[in-house]
DNA sequence: GCGGACTGCTTACCT
DNA sequence: ACAGGTAAGCAGTCCGCG
């Protein structure tokens, strides 16, 4: 393994003229031009918030602190529950790396006369891409807008601007890692870990040991992990480190504001801030529930009732009621809302401007898109739910829409409150009632299951080595950046740019089965239709993840630069992969997929331990889930910055040649493979004996782990990939891609659907499911007779809901139905933006669809809804030989006429 | 001027 | 703003048809 760990009397230093004068002009505020690695500058000085010593604490945050020119660490003491700030005492400043020589650099005048420059140094830096040391000049400065971030005038832009211009064209200017944002980088190399513990000893920064946690870690490392080879070990233990220590109870405040609107049906922009702050409310963790009302003329009291527990305060001038608010958000470490960045904390820090607020009395820190607390930490649960990731992976798609209404439903089968009149026009206890019950929503999304949404952020942040505040705003791309530049660092790499990768390794040599998509991916078996009785499904447990382990994949092993390795040829590719070092990716995912299948996932269902202790591996496991479902994914994505496509596409066709070889081997031993999907088999009716052959068959010839997932009573399959329905040993029934499970679908098809579902869930056997045949029959033509003879309770069973994916006038390559709906809709005033779902009926007259709440009856086009219902229920049908249009009572004749 | 064959766009889904 | 593969419906286009 190349390390380079040049001593330090090796480097020298070229330059260091101390202070020059700073240029006030580079302080101003120009937050909103800030590119998208933006760097918030944050001045807080507060001598009580800044110990000589603090017992142990959780590092929860990072920043900059403009006013001392220095890092700061925000730390969460879980006894006072407060947070406290370190400032850096080692000198850390800001720097980026350039090819381009002291010397030549000394002849840059704008990048030595910069008011900002510190430094230069010559350091050494191991290039992955080219397996060699190199040297690169380290560029220090003391102020790290000065770096990059800035839309003129930076360091980064300078360098090879003035080169080109006294040295002319010939040589191609490097800058690296100038786009990492400060206190990122004061994590990397200070080797941080945010979530974790430290303690403050006479001023200094100390990383506290805790026993019991440091007891754990030695035995997943000694017992369960005995038998790893050498190099995955390290990575094992780092993890398992940061995943055992537990995590603090974390005291903290949900806030909710309600706004005077003049217009009822619009929310006053926070940007301008002209209407006063009518309502907030406090739900904290300590039971303290609060509702502050600003008293205004002619509002009604009306009904009061709130529980008793409920502090209900009025206050006659909207500054104290501010004030109040500003105090709550002092005192409490972690602040929760739902799109505070957006709204809440964005019109609160506004109006209080306009109110005539002091700076410095305001505690909020506006970014271009978020808002952050100088205290404590502002957690956007908006963001957080709104992260696909977190969406699909964590919560299993429980939730649709992220609106609190809809997320608060799903996860707590809670929602708002409907106002009886717009918000500012109700009552005080009615506005009281609203309010709270919204920041109550707010508060409980953190707090139920034991609090799993607070550890599952904490959990990111570790993993990540981030701030929360970023963890819980940025997406698994950054989180997986992160970690991989920490890395980098630890490992004294260069990062590299992008286009360095692209340059040095290419890009994809398949064709897509998609047109527009850089390489092929996965395969999906061909389905043998029909019901089958007996399904065991197999899968490979995580197999991008392992195959990223296995085949040592990477942006610096695929198509490394030795000879020797040039026949570790990928299958199907014309790519081959490094023999003689491990790629930092497949070392970091390969631990991660390891921790998570062999340790996590069954430590959480292990009922022989505490229940506190399960659900705590339960939070660790699914936010492993969460990353390594991305890690793939990342490797063929332009945003991410070790994009590398034929890394992705090695690791896709890796995948298909083992699908292959497994189903080949399958059919080999006499098995009948009757469907499989990317890294699934579904076999019917296996011996034991035949799995347990094929399982070690898998381990020893492909070094993956293939295991029994699932066993189905019997699976009905259509002739469609993605589309078929199993029902488990218990009942329980798992339907995939039907189109009668689709969210778009009428709840009137929908609801037949089900009862369909219903008849499967019961059937043990062959002779049972012929009965079930006609219950089929008559629950379908049940449902086609009550539309063909408009028999429907309600217009909106009738309504299929379709997300607007743009706003309409985006629309201009064609106009789908849901698009007229949503024109109609404009048409009469109302508001339609992007991500609105469009409730839509068909009518019979042009332009055949209209907005569900417009519509009547007697407009339906029923004849179109019949043929809606013949394809949802043909995926059923086709695999039990059975014919719509004869259950119907069509026969083949009168399908002519 | 109309209908069928075709392509492309869009959404929702699977792994 | 993690990837590619699949189904379905509809919009829009081309072409044949004396």
């Amino acid at each position: 393994m190349p390390q380079t760990q040049k001593s330090l009397d090796e480097f020298y230093n070229i330059f260091r003229e101390e202070n020059l004068k700073t240029n006030a002009s580079l302080d101003s505020e120009s937050e909103d031009m800030l590119g998208e690695e933006e760097e918030l500058i944050i001045e807080h000085v507060e001598e009580e918030r800044t110990p000589r010593d603090l017992p142990p604490s959780y590092l929860v945050s990072a920043g900059y602190d403009g006013s001392k020119g220095v890092a700061y660490l925000k730390l969460y003491e879980p006894i006072s529950q407060r947070i406290y700030f370190w400032y850096d005492n080692t000198g850390h400043k800001p720097y980026l790396l350039t090819n381009i020589p002291p010397e030549e650099l000394m002849k840059l005048e704008r990048v030595i006369n910069h008011p900002s420059f510190d430094h230069l140094e010559v350091i050494e830096k191991y290039d992955a891409l080219y397996d060699r040391k190199i040297a690169v000049t380290k560029v220090v400065a003391k102020d790290p807008l000065a770096i990059g971030g800035r839309p003129k005038g930076c360091l980064r832009d300078i360098i090879p601007e003035d080169y080109r211009l006294i040295f002319g064209e010939n040589k191609e200017v490097k800058i690296w890692e100038a786009a990492i944002r400060y206190y990122q980088c004061y994590i990397y190399d200070r080797g941080l870990q945010p979530g974790m513990l430290y303690k403050i000893e006479n001023g200094e920064l100390i990383p506290y040991v805790q026993d019991d946690a440091e007891r754990n870690v030695r035995r997943i490392i000694e017992e369960f992990f005995k038998d790893e080879s050498g190099d995955l070990l390290r990575y094992l233990e780092v993890w398992a480190r940061l995943l055992e220590y537990p995590a603090p109870k974390m005291r903290r405040v949900a806030l909710d504001i309600e706004v005077y609107s003049p217009v009822a049906t619009r929310v006053p922009d926070p940007e301008e801030a002209s209407q006063p702050v009518i309502c907030a409310s406090l739900v904290g963790s300590d039971g303290r529930k609060r509702v502050l009302l600003l008293k205004r003329e002619g509002i009604e009291v009306g009904e009061m009732n709130l529980p008793s527990d409920v502090l209900i305060e009025f206050y006659a001038s909207e500054r104290d009621l501010i004030e109040s608010i500003f105090n709550a958000l002092n005192d409490y470490p972690f602040v929760i809302t739902f799109n505070g960045d957006d709204f809440d904390l964005n019109y609160l820090y506004h109006r209080a401007k306009n109110l005539g607020f002091a700076k410095k009395d305001i505690p909020i820190e506006r970014g271009q898109k978020i808002c952050l607390l100088r205290r404590g930490i502002h957690i956007d649960l908006y963001r957080f739910f709104l992260n696909r990731s977190i969406q699909v992976y964590a919560f299993g798609q429980k939730y649709r829409n992220v609106t609190l209404d809809e997320v608060a439903q799903a996860l707590l089968g809670k929602s708002k409150i409907e106002l009886t009149k717009p918000v500012s026009e109700v009552s005080y206890g009615e506005l009281a009632r609203y309010c709270l019950n919204d920041a109550e929503l707010t508060f409980a999304l953190t707090s139920y299951n034991d609090e799993l949404v607070m550890k599952l952020l904490f959990v990111l942040t570790r993993i990540s080595r981030m701030p929360m505040e970023d963890v819980s705003r940025q997406g698994v791309s950054k989180w997986i950046r992160s970690f991989m530049q920490y890395e980098h660092r630890r490992r004294n790499m260069l990062i590299p740019n992008s286009d360095d990768i692209i340059a040095a390794r290419g890009t994809t040599a398949t064709k897509a089965i998609i047109k527009g998509k850089k390489y092929m991916g996965a395969i999906v078996v061909r389905p043998l239709p029909g019901v089958h009785f007996n399904i065991i499904v197999m899968d490979f447990q995580s197999l991008y993840p392992s195959i990223i382990k296995v085949y040592n994949l990477g942006y610096q092993t695929v198509r490394c630069v030795h000879e020797e390795c040039r026949d570790n040829i990928v299958p199907e590719t014309p790519h081959w992969i490094c023999k003689k070092h491990r790629a930092l990716e497949s070392a970091l995912i390969g631990s991660l997929r390891d921790l998570r299948v062999k340790w996590y996932k069954p430590k959480a269902k292990d009922k022989s331990l505490p229940s506190e202790q399960r659900d705590w591996y339960n939070v660790i496991q699914s936010a492993l889930k969460v990353i390594l479902n991305a890690s793939y994914g990342v490797f063929g994505a332009e945003v991410f910055d070790l994009y590398c496509p034929p890394a992705a596409e090695a690791t896709s066709a890796i995948g298909r040649s083992i699908i292959t070889q497994t189903i080949n081997k399958a059919r080999e031993m006499g098995i009948e493979v009757i469907y499989g999907d990317t890294d699934s088999l579904f076999l019917k009716n296996p011996t034991p004996e035949q799995i347990k052959i094929l399982v070690e068959w898998a381990e020893k010839a492909l070094g993956m782990e293939l295991e029994a997932d699932k066993y189905y009573r019997y699976a009905v399959l259509s002739s469609r990939k993605k589309n078929y329905l199993g029902v488990l040993e218990d009942g329980t029934v798992d339907v995939k891609g039907l189109t009668g499970k689709k969210r778009h679908i009428p709840l009137f098809i929908k609801r037949y659907f089900d009862k369909i579902e219903d008849i499967l869930s019961r059937v043990k056997t062959p002779a049972e499911f012929e009965l079930a045949k006609k219950d089929i029959e008559r629950t379908i033509r049940e449902c086609y007779m009550r539309l063909k003879n408009r028999e429907w309770d309600d217009i909106n069973d009738l309504a299929f809901e379709v997300v607007l994916g743009k706003v309409p006038k985006a629309y201009n390559k064609t106009t789908p139905q849901h698009v007229k709906a949503a024109y109609i809709l404009q048409a009469r005033g109302i508001e339609v933006k992007a991500g609105d779902t469009i409730r839509f009926v068909k009518v019979i007259k042009e332009p055949f669809v209209k907005p569900v709440q417009l519509a009547t009856s007697k407009e339906i086009d029923v004849d179109k809804y019949i043929g809606y219902l013949r394809s949802t229920f043909d995926q059923i049908l086709d695999a039990l030989n059975l014919e719509f249009d004869e259950i119907i009572g069509l026969t083949k004749l009168e399908q002519f006429m």
